[in-house]
DNA sequence: CAGCAGGGGGCGA
DNA sequence: CGCCCCCTGCTGG
């Protein structure tokens, strides 16, 4: 209440809980309860058991003992490490042959959220359907486990995973795959050391509602999860069926993956690949002269090709980035750009494509271009289009800044900090803050701007 | 309001 | 190709 609280939240708590206690149970730490089923015996822990089970909790409850091994009769091992594993991560994967196996086996160990309600009634008058239940906020923060199944067509995947579901591994690397921020917070590049680490936090941020769900509903995060929920367990046998809500998640994931993984890709392994030796560039810090050119030398024609290559041939990398950079728009393709770019004459387009066979042909053309040189586009007086857009420009040397923006190359680095930029001019500017040099001064005032136009924008703004 | 990065245009050597 | 210019947009004080 008073002025000075301040409300701190971690937001991974849940998952790292998760994590911690599914690595726990690997390594047997801690662990005060032998489960034995079948002559197998799983060391475990009785905080889990009794939070998941009231079965287990009154066991417990009645067993002053303080490391008592509880044997399971009615279970067969891989049930009970289904079982196990849904306890601590809140998720598993099962086939669907063995769903009904494991829901009996759930009901003989009251297990909550299988077998039960993973909460009492209590006032919640929302109906609880025999599905869902629980209400939107509870739905959150609690592991009701949702049955969702894929279609069958999906089988190869699934079965495979179910297979191997018992094994508790933690999965952050669901998390950690998303990989994406690193270009998008500009605002942080220039703050060294600080960029990693701002970046994963926003990741961590960014994936917080994930997280939250982690417990029961790992669909968002269930792709790169060695344990896919991909059947997660419902009370309700009638809960067989698809859940569009996931689907559209994860179509939607993988959309926005294959442009992030397309921009990670650039990003990360292809600039750490191409220029992470690069990275010593020990002698640039002259503002004028920066050798630091790394290699943009391989020119774009090598680079190019691969480019296109790569997204062509990668899996959604090219039709998840047109689909978005085209579609948007509304063109029809060509046409709309051509049109908008008032470039008439400038562009009759070298294939005069319509739209139909825009992207591959764009692709193609392009090729084209960077292999035959600028006279196999006379006919279109040298415009140079973009293999990845609609960009078209009369300069190669604004097309090789401008290709930069896709691959995520950035072959110019700072040598005082990890910062990074697909253009020379940029690396100049940027190294005025580690300098100091305040090339542009007002004349009116002290004011002095590294950059022309802040000049001016102070000019207007206070000497107008 | 200022700092700063992204990104594109344009020109001279 | 290298360099400069410009505009834009975001961010933080």
């Amino acid at each position: 209440m008073a002025e000075g609280m301040l409300s701190l939240s971690w937001n991974n708590h849940r998952a790292t809980f998760c994590h911690i206690l599914s690595t726990l149970r690997e390594k047997e730490r801690y662990t005060d309860v032998t489960v034995a089923c079948d002559g197998k015996f799983y060391q475990v822990h009785k905080l889990v058991l009794s939070t998941c089970s009231e079965y287990f909790e009154k066991i417990f409850e009645n067993t002053p003992c303080k490391h008592p091994v509880i044997v399971l009769k009615d279970v067969q091992t891989d049930e009970l490490e289904a079982l196990l594993s849904y306890m601590y991560e809140g998720a598993v994967s099962v086939a669907q042959n063995d769903l009904a196996r494991l829901i009996k086996a759930a009901e003989v160990l009251r297990i909550k959220g299988l077998a039960v309600p993973d909460e009492p009634p209590l006032s919640e008058s929302c109906s609880k359907r025999v599905t869902q239940s629980r209400n939107a906020s509870d739905d959150r923060s609690s592991p009701h486990p949702k049955r969702r199944r894929r279609e069958e067509s999906n089988t190869s995947l699934q079965g495979a995973q179910t297979s191997t579901s018992p094994p508790a591994s933690p999965r952050v690397s669901s998390f950690e795959s998303e990989g994406e921020t690193h270009h998008s917070t500009s605002r942080t590049q220039s703050d060294s050391r600080w960029m990693d680490q701002r970046s994963s936090e926003r990741e961590d941020q960014s994936t917080d509602h994930p997280l939250d769900d982690r417990l029961g509903d790992h669909t968002a995060t269930s792709r790169s999860s060695p344990t896919p929920p991909q059947v997660e367990v419902m009370v309700d046998e009638t809960l067989v069926k698809e859940e569009m809500v996931d689907h559209v998640d994860n179509s939607q994931d993988d959309i926005v993956d294959s442009g992030m993984d397309y921009g990670s890709m650039g990003s990360d392994s292809r600039l750490d690949g191409s220029g992470g030796g690069e990275e010593d560039p020990s002698s640039q810090m002259l503002p004028n002269k920066f050798e630091p050119k790394i290699n943009p030398s391989q020119g774009q024609a090598q680079q190019l090709p691969d480019a296109v290559v790569e997204a062509l041939a990668g899996p959604s990398g090219m039709q998840g980035w047109l689909s978005g950079c085209e579609m948007p728009t509304g063109f029809s393709g060509l046409e709309g750009y051509s049109g908008g770019d008032g470039s008439q004459d400038v562009h009759p387009p070298p294939q005069g494509q319509p739209v139909s066979q825009s992207q591959a042909h764009q692709l193609v053309g392009l090729e084209r271009t960077i292999a035959m040189g600028a006279g196999a586009l006379t006919a279109a007086r040298r415009t140079h289009r973009c293999p990845y857009c609609l960009y078209v420009t009369y300069y190669t040397t604004s097309l090789k800044k401008h290709i930069r923006t896709h691959t995520k190359e950035k072959p110019f680095v700072c040598s005082q900090c990890p910062f990074r930029t697909t253009q020379p001019e940029n690396l100049r500017r940027h190294f005025y803050t580690h300098s100091g040099e305040r090339p542009y001064a007002c004349e009116l005032c002290p004011f002095r701007a590294t950059q022309k136009f802040s000049l001016q924008r102070h000019i207007w703004t206070q000497h107008r």
